[in-house]
DNA sequence: GGGGGAAGACAGACTGGTCTTCCCCGCGGT
DNA sequence: ACCGCGGGGAAGACCAGTCTGTCTTCCCCC
């Protein structure tokens, strides 16, 4: 469970990160977050990892004891860099109130499914690919119930009533345009965000 | 494209039907419906199919030229026996009136969610797995479409108003929820149930 | 006798993971 | 200033197991 997989801090002297590319583990992960996002972390193997980031074995054995533990420390990146980074702040920004930022989450996402790589959430590719029993599937539910309860503070901050339920169907909402717009429903944002709409009223004090 | 996978037709005399369990492909296509299902195509493999149908390896390739054409004729058989028989006759069956089967749907949905072997949607699963440009994901997208299809033509009976919508809207519920439901959250079907309910309301003439 | 099927060896490619070999580079001691 | 040591890393052989798919052998039953 404790991931191990510790990505170096950025403590290294200024000389040697002026030559070299990036440290190993940071070029390993790197490389891990862009091919696990677009193929699913199923499709890729330990060897195209290591050769994509031009590391010996040894060495992506010595920063990350498994494959099992690359992937867990990928699904944390992708929490950072993914949920809080691009989507939650980014509708946070947009939305001059805090119902304004929960109706926003929707604009982020029709334009993350016009992006030519968009290929999914990877927490629920993760859970589905690998099942609810499997450590990655557990992890997977822990991100997307962090999910949850972001969106269950907005909601708070916004004075809805029974915050708990709204992030809950707002997150059925959220899932099920992600999964539409990886069938090819580009315009899936904008379906769910209508329904978002009426969630909100039907949560106004 | 072309399945090629011919489930044979219960077309064989009365004696050896008495006699053998079933047909070799029928024996191999229950495993494979149950396996497939709960675990999904990637997990499992033809060593274990053949092993737990009783079926030399021949035998298993005799009928279907690769595993991609089992898991086809899987696909086909889960929408005649999951989305047709389970799902939708179902939704029909309960509601009186057409707008009350639309509604119905998340009837069932919970009832599933509840199931002890419950492990989402195939068809999504399946397009997650391997993506939308594999055979598999495009024949998945498909039958999902199909989906989409008849529930539109349930909105066409209830005299919505722009019915290709109100599916595309409602499907999004349906999946939200079944992704929500892998998650564990089993009352899932009664939240996308609510949101239907303001859908239908707002697609009335 | 011949066809279908069970059993299973086999092929070839891949999996995650270990270990060995070599090399380079920076450090310390003289 | 030079030498030598040692650690990190690249390259890759190797291992045991898995995957899909083929082919052979035997047997049974019509």
């Amino acid at each position: 469970m404790s991931p191990e997989a510790k990505v170096p801090q950025p403590s290294e002297s200024l000389a040697d990160s002026l030559m070299a590319p990036a440290g190993s583990a940071d070029r390993i992960m790197a490389v891990a977050y862009e091919l696990f996002s677009q193929r699913g972390v199923r499709d890729v193997g330990v060897n195209e990892l290591i050769e994509r980031s031009g590391v010996a074995k040894a060495t992506f054995y010595r920063h990350f004891p498994s494959k099992d533990s690359l992937v867990l420390a990928f699904l944390e990146q992708r929490d950072r860099q993914w949920t809080m980074d691009m989507i939650l702040s980014e509708a946070r920004r947009r939305g001059s109130t805090p119902t304004a930022q929960l109706l926003a989450v929707f604009d982020v996402f029709g334009e993350w499914f016009l992006r030519e790589d968009f290929e999914a959430c990877s927490f629920v590719r993760v859970l589905l690919e690998m099942g609810p029993a499997h450590p990655l599937g557990q992890a997977s539910i822990a991100y997307l119930d962090k999910i949850r309860g972001h969106v269950q503070a907005v909601a708070e901050e916004a004075g809805l009533v029974r915050p708990d339920e709204f992030a809950r169907s707002l997150l059925v909402l959220m899932k099920g345009s992600v999964v539409q717009a990886a069938e090819g429903d580009m315009l899936a944002a904008g379906r769910a965000q209508q329904m978002a709409g009426w969630l909100v009223e039907h949560h106004r004090a």
